[in-house]
DNA sequence: TGTACATCAGTGAACGCGCGTTCACTGATGTAC
DNA sequence: TGTACATCAGTGAACGCGCGTTCACTGATGTAC
């Protein structure tokens, strides 16, 4: 019985928590598995005696990912008021510190354009995931954005509607070359969902609110 | 002077038209040279008497995408009447059709999320794509969704917010597995922008609309 | 308590496939005579 | 007008790199005596 069994689920562990990272940042085509193993501190030949292959890994960083974002939420929102909760989170993802961070960012807008392509194991932890953070999200939402036809899963459906747009903005902002139309979508899509979703009252400026220098654009 | 100059634009159109579709069908990634050129008729080792590389074909690419996008939306107002133009566009965008050809669909929708890892060339000819594209959809905006502050490029931002929530809602309805929850994403933010983007009044009914058969989803 | 042993987490060289890219060749075409 | 020729678009075999994956091994650890 060499080591004990943390030992190994530590290890484990720790490969998970760099491939929640790498993929994040590199994406799942671009993050290579001797880096994640070098992230880990360990060698490229051990990966195997810990994931059957990078699909099997993928979805688990999937799953840790969004469950790393679900707790986030949970924390920011026991801090602010109830009223806060969704402006702070509106904020926050639409920020200029989450674009430029997407390894501690949220998986969806990294991950969403080449879960397409994967394979079923990858496809059914994103869409775990995303169904966790969106049942997150939704106790947050005030349930008047959308309409009142007394739908019970109206939340979801909000909840829904803004992860995807939110991330929808913020790959844009990413992708695009041109800093300033980058800013330019978060600022409109800041202002444009904050109305939406978290009340009347909005917070202008360009890109502002978190621009301290902090954990970096966490969600 | 063998073959006419005509004979060899032709050919490249042709590798373009292929490689659009290619592009947003298999993803930056996962689209292959070899069969780009089976698509356009020809053999791989063609390619180069044509682009540079891969990169340069792929900035083309963008670009082709984009100005379909964009006469398909000129094309499609020209038959409506000007009101419903808003409503027609995100009922299309939105419709099962789209989700499923991403070949002849948004081209925003499919390459957001690689361009953000793609070499300077193809960031700045989607760059380019996604400006023309929102600029001639900004142009069937009411101008009262955001806010009235009387900034004259707002409906270029009120443009940026839709597109960027549709691209992602269309990616989300793309990437998951549960086809339910894909097609409640696709109807709720279809509700959702067509209230805020297209006046009161909403189609409901799931996915409905463009059930028909048809040249699929063309964005 | 100390020591030999069995286990297996982790190492790193090597394999092999896929794919972008190159290159020597071919054959279809327009021009010159 | 017909024919030889020069050009170069297109062919397909081959190259080479990157990366996922394999494998023979090592050495750190917990257990048995």
């Amino acid at each position: 019985m060499p080591y004990s069994k943390a030992h190994k689920a530590n290890t484990r562990a720790r490969i998970v928590q760099a491939a929640a990272r790498t993929f994040r940042e590199q994406g799942l085509g671009g993050a290579r598995i001797p880096e994640v193993m070098r992230q880990a501190g360990l060698t490229h030949g051990g990966f195997y005696a810990h994931f059957e292959n990078k699909d099997a890994l993928a979805a688990e960083a999937c799953l840790a990912s969004a469950n790393e974002s679900v707790e986030r939420l949970v924390r920011r929102a026991a801090r602010t008021s109830p009223d806060d909760a969704v402006r702070t989170i509106i904020e926050r993802y639409l920020s200029v510190q989450h674009r430029d961070n997407p390894a501690s960012g949220c998986m969806i807008a990294s991950l969403a354009g080449e879960v397409v392509h994967s394979p079923a194991v990858v496809r059914a932890a994103f869409t775990h995931g995303l169904t966790d953070y969106v049942a997150q999200l939704g106790t947050y939402l005030p349930t008047v954005a959308t309409d009142n036809s007394g739908n019970p899963d109206q939340q979801t459906d909000e909840a829904l509607v803004l992860l995807a747009g939110m991330a929808g903005a913020l790959q844009l902002a990413r992708a695009v070359s041109d800093p300033g139309l980058s800013e330019r979508i978060l600022d409109a899509a800041r202002i444009f969902y904050t109305r939406a979703f978290a009340g009347l009252s909005v917070s202008s400026g360009s890109s502002g609110q978190g621009r301290d220098a902090g954990t970096g654009g966490q969600v």
